[in-house]
DNA sequence: GATCGATCGTCAGTATACAGACGAGTTGTG
DNA sequence: CACAACTCGTCTGTATACTGACGATCGATC
């Protein structure tokens, strides 16, 4: 554990000095209280799950996410693949220099555009992919056990709004979705 | 933006293929469904906006941290702080070489213990936390933003358990928090 | 065909993150 | 004191993230 010092303070997740505060203003800051922190501190988790369910010579989560976008969209070029995962073009040239090496995708350029890259995801990298496939859905369902059953849907709708992501495709079949239940 | 191509596939949250998936089992796993990478975009997002608030010349949101809290624990040593702010201990080292590069922090052996060191927070470096707080607490306002009000405080709740930090001081004040508002 | 603006991918530089090994120092035990 | 186990901080190596600059190419326009 680690929370020497909470500084209790008022409710809610205020950044700046509730009037019960010490000395200097910064001084009644919570870091533990602040969302870009708990956000942080949450992905730190997600990842350690990750990798402990994964494996840690196996796909790391950016390798997974980009191998998949490019196994699911087989025509599409780096740039196309960048906006899918969110990674960074520069980044993403790394990675993909880093997975050629170890044999999981291929990459030359277009004919189409001399300027492109179509990515191949080889066979290896598919296997690669659905051997990972059984133990990333476990470590997802381990990142949000902690919340309760009924608010894990809401909680990632609200996460997908921070993310500036398109919204989850909430269909039909939930019903109780939008309140948690009492208690 | 950056959402061309959702390849909505069922609804929920599931990583795993659903009945109606394509041929190859992984072309059912919607990778902008799964809990970590929501996390990992979302995090990117609260990056994003702490630094456009603070500016790129700035602190860093880790940087922030770790000042901060070496601010409020005088006393403490890195390994304490690397414990209360989640940083690993070998980031911690290098930022600290950084920060005291920049004359807002300084670092001293201590008497008591041969091995351990002591933080000393510059006024240079008090004064860069009291010149970013405002800033700061506009980002983390502008980070929860996009979620419903009713909803920020059991979010960030939940954020905390998968963080697996201490649980947020909801304290007696606030009423109705594990409820959404009815329905 | 020539040129301008936009796009694609790469590269350098910097910052964060973490595993593993290491030296130095401390603590517990005898 | 001697010794082992542990802790503290550093260092190396690798991976992710992003900015800014760059060359190459494409598209639109003239």
């Amino acid at each position: 554990m680690n929370g020497p010092k909470p500084a209790g303070g008022g409710p809610g997740a205020r950044a700046t000095a509730p009037p019960d505060a010490a000395g200097r203003p910064i001084d009644g800051v919570a870091l533990h209280e602040t969302p870009g922190h708990l956000l942080r501190r949450a992905q730190q988790r997600a990842v350690d799950l990750f990798v402990q369910e994964v494996g840690e010579r196996g796909l790391r989560p950016p390798q997974f996410a980009l191998l998949l976008a490019a196994c699911q969209n087989p025509q599409a070029n780096q740039s196309e693949l960048v906006r899918i995962t969110g990674i960074d073009r520069s980044t993403a040239a790394d990675m993909i220099t880093r997975l050629a090496g170890r044999g999981l995708i291929r990459r030359a350029r277009t004919e189409a555009d001399g300027r492109a890259n179509r990515l191949s995801v080889t066979a290896e990298g598919v296997a690669a992919l659905e051997a990972a496939a059984d133990r990333v859905a476990r470590a997802q369902a381990r990142i949000v056990a902690p919340i309760p059953a009924g608010q894990r849907a809401q909680f990632l709708k609200n996460l997908a709004r921070i993310a500036d992501l398109p919204d989850l495709p909430a269909g039909p079949p939930a019903a109780n979705e939008s309140q948690g239940k009492g208690g």
